[in-house]
DNA sequence: TTCGGTTTGTTCTCTCGTTCACAAACTCTT
DNA sequence: AAGAGTTTGTGAACGAGAGAACAAACCGAA
């Protein structure tokens, strides 16, 4: 019962549109940047064992992987690169450019305008933001920061659609709810807080101090098993104040 | 079958040392954020449902998170918040100091050299350091550059166990041997690479780049849902070069 | 003490993700 | 043309995580 019915009646190699598991979403940009570093190398053809070893996941997963995207291979012989390469930046969305803006411009928000990695890929920053007055209109780059009220402007002349939150925890909500208002459907925060938004917008996060903690709890694992347990501050479960 | 037996034969109450899911790790962290703003506004107790709505979960996910460390609640009233928050920092194991290296001090290992995040949760910044030899000396904050061949000593010196790569992604295989061959054991990579290491030490991985591909593709499903099924360069599936 | 109200800890079920294993499909050689 | 060797695509088994639901445990009042 392997082989014979094609299941559904969909048109085969090419399944349009359809849902990708989140967890492959999230890997497909790491098989991208394996699948350009194998094109400047000048690899033309890539077994999913070569693929997979490039992007440090087993080659069961990333054939799945691929076919949710449709039948890309050839059996016996394997990837083209510069084909599959195509056809996963067009299902990321990656054939065309996105407009970002950058809401905080502190240390990280510094780092941010100033990275590469950016344009590289088809993001263009279309402004730096700061409520901060004495920042606004310093240069970083060829761009100037500018005040924050003039969000809804910069969104709808440029078309933003995604916003980076880089200020401290304390303004995150409040610089969330205005990118929400002015129309920006997904949202990266830096910020160390939870943020809330309707449903329809997409929150993801990057958070150092939690990146470390959980590091911590690994290495305390390996070093000695004893956590040792301590009672800790004053009160034993719950009580009074 | 809900109350009688212990159903192991631990001592309950203090499940030391038990494995915890990789999932609730990650979230521990969290709820420690959320656990140390109710106590800065003075809240005492908190029920599982105040919790979660802080931390941004549902409450059952966290109640079932929590009951991993042991049993710290108190059925009808909840959880006494500076009692849970020194239990969950105790797991993690930020009772003790980390020592942290940062290696590649480029714009992001600029920002993160001063970032405060780190120092006030018990991540002591034992170094900076990067190999441009213009670099080496410069200071930030109270800390200067140094050459990363003292890569060693410092490791030794200040028991580093956590190393933080910010090179550039061409340079971040050659550091993370480096640090792995000095004993650090965990590594947390702002380069866009994949690391490779031996069995026993931890990677964590954050890409901003990646973060933007995966909202990309988001945005794309919402505009439209449209990928047109172009064809793409040259070739069709595999084939000669 | 007993009863009603509240909240935790845990079991059960369901969904999602990973890995294995193998037939189908392709190339190359003879 | 046929057979040997590769490599993909996917069915099926397995494992981990999320959420609903509920009994057990606690508090406070009468």
């Amino acid at each position: 019962m392997t082989g014979g019915s094609r299941k559904t009646g969909r048109s085969d190699d090419e399944r349009v549109g359809r849902d990708i598991p989140e967890a492959t979403v999230a890997r497909l940009p790491i098989y991208l940047r394996a699948l350009t570093s194998l094109a400047e190398h000048d690899v033309g053809t890539a077994s999913s064992e070569d693929l997979a070893s490039a992007a440090g996941v087993n080659s069961a997963k990333l054939r799945k992987d691929l076919s949710y995207l449709g039948t890309y291979g050839t059996r016996g012989v394997g990837y083209d690169v510069d084909y599959l390469r195509y056809q996963i930046a067009r299902q990321i969305g990656l054939t065309q450019d996105w407009s970002v803006v950058i809401v905080g411009i502190g240390n990280l928000g510094h780092a941010l305008a100033n990275y590469s990695g950016f344009a590289t890929r088809g993001f263009q920053v279309a402004a730096l933001m700061d409520s901060d007055p004495a920042r606004v209109g310093e240069k970083i780059g060829d761009l100037a920061i500018t005040p924050i009220d003039d969000l809804d402007r910069v969104v709808r002349e440029s078309s933003v659609s995604i916003g980076v939150i880089a200020t401290p925890a304390a303004a995150a909500q409040d610089v969330c709810d205005r990118l929400v208002l002015a129309g920006v459907g997904s949202i990266l925060n830096f910020a160390p807080a939870v943020l809330t938004v309707p449903p329809h917008v997409d929150v993801r996060k990057v958070d150092l101090s939690i990146e470390l903690q959980i590091l911590a709890y690994h290495e305390q694992r390996k070093n000695g098993l004893s956590v040792l347990p301590g009672a800790g501050p004053g009160v034993a479960k719950a009580g009074a104040r």
